[in-house]
DNA sequence: ATGAAAGCGCTAACAG
DNA sequence: CTGTTAGCGCTTTCAT
């Protein structure tokens, strides 16, 4: 079996490249080839497994039918499970996708953009390290089609589909409140990240408007490379220092295990002593001890959306849609808040 | 800044495109293009921010400096972190990525294998369904580079790079054994995978190997599609039937989050009245309740191998390596086996 | 209904 | 050292 090519093919039946060409692009009918003809060439190609070559294809048509997908790490579940979706959803319109993951860092991120663009990828989709502006407007002004994907800026329009940070997080500190918390802490990590600036906002804003005090020493905003040594002195400052907090908001899932890891080590009870409660969860949070409440995010929806807003802009359909998504988050109540 | 092109560059610097396209390529010296020339193509390059279109080039070329991996499933964290070290390795290299899952279905592997032999990929990393023999030994007969991974054709000759499955569950239930338990059962999936097969006979082999006998209701094989449900009725059946096990061994991490999640409800004191064991984890086994000893598997080392194997094979470098790896597995003794 | 021919952007013989 | 030319495999215009 050997590799065979559209000459091959128009060669063996007698016609042009032509005609093959169109028939296989599904538009005998529109240029009138014979019903004949077209089952001729259609049956030759199967039998024969004929498969164009993308890369000429590509090249002819100044497209690739392939999206790619840019994420600071692709062993971040929550960013494998984006993929997922991205993947299943990309291919009901017949878009491949190519990954790469930044790593968290811009210059990476820069270059990944370009070489995707130079393998003339028809379209991106972005969880920036929102440290890259720059390229972010020079795609807008080159006008190639992009999403943002849980990572936006805020003061660039553009098209993003992201998770309300803000309305989650108060939830999830109210939540505390009426557990009957007073005392509520906050560990997140040091970041220019929008998505974690609002969610310290939520938590603010939830304690504010049920009149509490913050202390000084409710706030954690520890090193992201370096959280498991820094976490080991910011839970003992919360549980042992003078102003002692009843329950605590982890901004991230792995802040949430490290953390819990931490109070373990230190005896102290969960929720008796302290409550817990995270932002978005890992695959075990219910089997964990004590199970943890979180604050789930749409993956699936982020997903899907991202890629339905990106495939109408590639195929200019002009289907008005909403270009700018707010999803929210759901609060999965486990046991580590009290009953 | 609009888009600029070999010709564009060569018209501008009175140059022709070949000259270019050498000195673009690192092959000026040996073609003996002047300094001088070089300097001026490259800074005239920069400056302007040429980028060569990837596809024009991998058509000219035949290849494309991009390798593909297959995986099951890129929202299980397993196969998520694979995707991670061969992105890493693979970019060392200088190759990028194009990923997709088979969702473990076989067809859709066919397909995903010829969608990127045409999409001109230079080589693929497949962790088959293992249905697919047919599909690999074409592979082979064209003489296409590839290596399987996690999961190989025992019977076909291939590169691969794979766990010793036999051995990790096999000193699993040693574990166990040493920890005094002496009614053993093993939780797996039905399949025809030889990896799970591999893994049931390690647990056969260890209680033979300590004269232990392997009641009826010992070993249950659950539906992998459905097993949160049979998981219920397998778990019941093993601690409450007429032979009671005092030890689970569990053949995936999945299958023990399950499995505890069944235990609990049921009562079941974990590792008092029933021990268990993991082959590979999730996340948080460390922060479960117990803390889940498990077998993990060396996914670094996996996808780093893989992409060697791969790109020594794409680049022909003659280096005599070798080509079918069976890497250990690392045993976490935490708390879910006794102290 | 069909075919000839040009072109997508790049590489690489080969001739000078 | 440099330029001409053909060609990678496919699409598409235009003439027939």
């Amino acid at each position: 079996m050997k590799k065979i090519f559209l000459k091959d093919i128009a060669k063996e039946l007698n016609l042009s490249k032509t005609a093959v060409s169109l028939v296989l692009n599904n538009r005998g009918d529109e240029n009138k080839i014979s019903k004949d003809t077209q089952k001729r060439i259609l049956d030759f190609a199967k039998k024969n497994n004929y498969r164009p070559n993308q890369m000429a294809r590509g090249l002819s048509l100044g497209k690739s039918e392939t999206i790619g997908l840019i994420v600071p790490n692709i062993s971040d579940i929550f960013y494998a499970r984006i993929a997922h979706f991205v993947e299943i959803k990309a291919k009901e319109y017949g878009y491949n996708v190519v990954f790469s993951s930044s790593n968290e860092n811009t210059k990476t991120e820069k270059e990944l953009i370009y070489s995707m663009l130079n393998r003339q990828v028809d379209g991106l989709i972005i969880a920036s390290t929102q440290k890259n502006k720059e390229d972010i407007l020079k795609l807008r002004e080159i006008n190639f089609p992009f999403v943002l994907i849980d990572r936006h800026y805020p003061d660039i329009k553009t098209n993003f589909v992201i998770v309300d940070n803000l309305g989650g997080v108060k939830n999830m500190t109210n939540h505390l409140f009426e557990n009957g918390r007073r005392k509520i802490g906050l560990v997140s990590v040091k970041s220019q990240l929008d998505a974690l600036l609002q969610r310290r906002l939520g938590y603010e804003l939830a304690l504010t408007e049920n009149e509490l005090k913050i202390e000084n020493n409710y706030i954690k905003e520890i090193e992201p490379f370096n959280f498991q040594v820094e976490m080991k002195g910011a839970i003992k400052d919360m549980v042992q220092g003078p102003n002692k907090v009843d329950a605590i908001v982890f901004t991230t899932h792995y802040l949430a295990a490290s953390g819990l890891r931490e109070l373990k080590l230190l005896n102290i009870e969960v929720p008796s002593d302290v409550a817990i409660i995270s932002f978005d969860e890992l695959g075990a949070f219910d089997l964990v001890d004590p199970p943890i409440t979180a604050s789930k995010q749409p993956v699936d929806a982020m997903g899907n959306e991202a890629v339905e807003i990106l495939v109408n802009e590639i195929e200019k359909k002009n289907i008005e849609i909403e270009n700018e998504r707010v999803l929210k988050t759901k609060l999965l109540i486990r046991k580590s808040c009290g009953v």
